[in-house]
DNA sequence: TAGATTGTTAATCGATTAACAATC
DNA sequence: TAGATTGTTAATCGATTAACAATC
């Protein structure tokens, strides 16, 4: 019955939430008209989109702001604790790993893996860098689902590999190269170079 | 006349660039269905995609392979050598300075801004950190119009005006905060978190 | 009650895909 | 020539916006 979300509108949640939350606490309503101004989008799109999570308004005061908070938060899955896990301990897993902000969507980076024995061992933001190899008993004992491939891109396809072997469902890929993987295994790419050059190219 | 390309457009050309880059130098001649067939997609969407740019296929052999990758590089503006800077040099911001992928599209990452004096007068992966209160000498000397914002969340609106300030034209931001500028600057925001969460809630 | 805002249905807009003529 | 592939025009699909009834 319910239609499922668009990829496009799942996108806009986090931005939604983040408003939200930004607002000064005496803030008790909001209306879809004020996050739009704020957000510059329509209007209309914001009522879609929230109509999507469990997030129901009042005619003439528009949401409390503390409830719609908690239907974003539920619907993007925010209170379930899940496990993700760092491949690649280099400059870029590194600041993953120092990241705080996935706390606030339930996310907690809980290893790191990578193949360089100099890294192997030591604890990196408190959380300890395993060796590759022993990514397939580690990443079930975690019960991690999620990955952050920061390995460079001629590794990417074959750690990307280990990752699904063991388990992993969704992949967050910064290597600047396309991995495949089962379509059970949702990968997202981010290749910040390209998305400089695309940047640079609008200007 | 020509239609401007669509945003959503211009972010597939790199995609395709990489994938043109990564066949063996022997692959003289590439079709629309042979890209299309490796990343997934309509040959037809290729090939429109493709026609934003000046590259001219021919019936019955396809595309010649450099030719093709010289039209996408002169498209994306990757022959004009273009300056950036990093504004924020914790962990992330030292990772994106060591990212060395930025070069593939004529983009050299200059300098590094900071606040902190434990990090200002430093090279990290021998480029300049200098304290934010030089960027209005720095960032015009260095004509850089491309800016990659690192900065804690609490910081970033004050930093990306700084930035505006100073001639920046164009600003990947990291921070998970949306940030204000003028309709002249164009903005992309990546946040980690967020598209962590998305790929989180779509398993 | 009057008026503001929601939620939904219909219209529009833009992007993708299908169809096909041109051509090498 | 026959056939494969391009480039383009028309059709479809999906997302956004407009219109509006419901309602608090």
């Amino acid at each position: 019955m319910d239609k499922d979300i668009p990829v496009i509108s799942l996108q806009r949640l986090p931005i939604y939430l983040n408003y939200l939350k930004s607002l000064s606490a005496d803030k008790l309503y909001v209306t879809s008209g004020l996050i739009a101004e704020a957000l510059g989008m329509g209007e209309v799109l914001v009522r879609k989109d929230l109509a999507y999570t469990s997030a129901v308004g009042r005619p003439r005061v528009g949401y409390v702001r503390a409830e719609l908070i908690t239907a974003l938060e539920d619907f993007l899955g925010c209170k379930r604790r899940r496990s993700a896990v760092i491949a690649g301990a280099g400059a870029l897993g590194r600041a993953v790993l120092g990241y705080g902000g996935f706390s606030n969507y339930g996310i907690e980076i809980d290893a790191a893996f990578d193949n360089d024995a100099e890294k192997v061992g030591r604890q990196i933001a408190g959380r300890p860098v395993y060796d590759i190899s022993e990514a397939k008993t580690r990443i079930p004992a975690l019960r991690a689902e999620l990955a952050v491939l920061c390995v460079p891109a001629n590794y990417a396809q074959e750690v990307a590999d280990v990752l699904v072997a063991c388990g992993i469902k969704a992949i967050m890929n910064f290597a600047p190269v396309l991995i495949k993987t089962p379509d059970s295994v949702t990968v997202r790419h981010i290749d910040v170079a390209a998305n400089l050059a695309i940047l640079s190219s609008m200007i």
